[in-house]
DNA sequence: TTGTGGAATTAACCCAAGTTAAAAGTCATG
DNA sequence: CATGACTTTTAACTTGGGTTAATTCCACAA
């Protein structure tokens, strides 16, 4: 069976409106969705109170917590709507399942997880070699249309720095 | 046909002395390793010269760059025997091409896919929401053995900081 | 035993980013 | 258009970690 097809079987709708949370922190959700149109984050919150955001979700992909849907762990993180969503949600366990005993849809998984990897691997590539700085650059040049999404405050807070912090260094850029 | 197996068909040996390199940033090796015994560390090497090191890798454990095996592009890293090293080398084309034909296989694959998906998220979440003190902690706490296997300087460039800063951080907690 | 070379520590100085707080800008809503 | 709630900028001060260089510590070889 193709994945689309798949999805179309198993998968349901939901709308969410802005504000509204898929799960966090701490959860159990073993849900995967996929974003139709929208604009979600996930954030990890610190014990002190900060936010640290993780990634923004656009249409077109995908997330759920991998602690919780196949380590059977709490969700390190929590996912909220930035605006209205339509989604798609599978349960993580349905699509294993189907990935053991149909081979076009391990393949597809397979190719979904490859990639996956290859984007957290720019993303550690990224915080453990770049400065702030440059990690503000390489955004500004990749993946512009995300500025126009979201607040300062939140791309900051996803670049690991404060708002105060990215503020200088957009002045820094700008002289 | 179990993974094992596959590999003990198609994996071949090889043996390194330590300083020797499996790959180079910029090579496109596509084979991937497993670590039979031994141990290697991958590092980025930055425009001026700055290391930083992105994993040790330890017997049991696999390496191989995804950039270079799957999307084509040069590695974005080095990989280097720390001490000599026994290890089985396998093409990543081989085994890929195995999974889309051999659903056993294939299942193992999506386990280690994901299992590797997990490790890679503890690394984002740790280099974007705790301080350089905070991961030397944690590091202290959970894989202790490998303060014993390399050097202070090393560790240094696996947490992000330099040498110095990393000598700090262990004065500050042993008062 | 004594060099010798790398590892780790320490000191002095510097800078990027955090913190706190105030000011200025932006925008939606009554 | 006025109010209030954010968001962004700016300023003043603090701090963690970088840089450079000197010093101390080892381990090992001659």
């Amino acid at each position: 069976m193709k994945l689309n097809e798949f999805i179309a079987i198993n998968g349901t709708s939901l709308t969410k409106e802005a504000g509204e949370y898929l799960f966090r922190q701490g959860d159990h959700d073993q849900s995967l969705y996929i974003v139709k149109s929208g604009l979600l984050k996930a954030y990890y919150l610190s014990a002190d109170g900060k936010e640290n955001i993780k990634s923004f979700i656009l249409p077109g992909s995908n997330i759920g917590s991998l602690m919780a849907s196949y380590a059977g762990k709490p969700s390190t993180f929590s996912l909220v709507c930035l605006k209205p969503c339509e989604l798609t949600v599978l349960q993580f366990a349905a699509l294993y399942e189907a990935s053991r005993t149909d081979a076009e849809i391990s393949a597809a998984i397979v190719d979904f997880l490859l990639g996956f990897g290859i984007k957290k691997e720019v993303r550690e590539y990224e915080l453990l070699c770049l400065s702030a700085e440059d990690r503000y650059k390489k955004l500004v040049e990749n993946t512009p249309e995300i500025l126009n999404l979201v607040t300062q405050n939140e791309i900051a807070r996803y670049l690991g720095i404060t708002p105060v912090g990215l503020s200088r260094i957009k002045k820094r850029l700008a002289s």
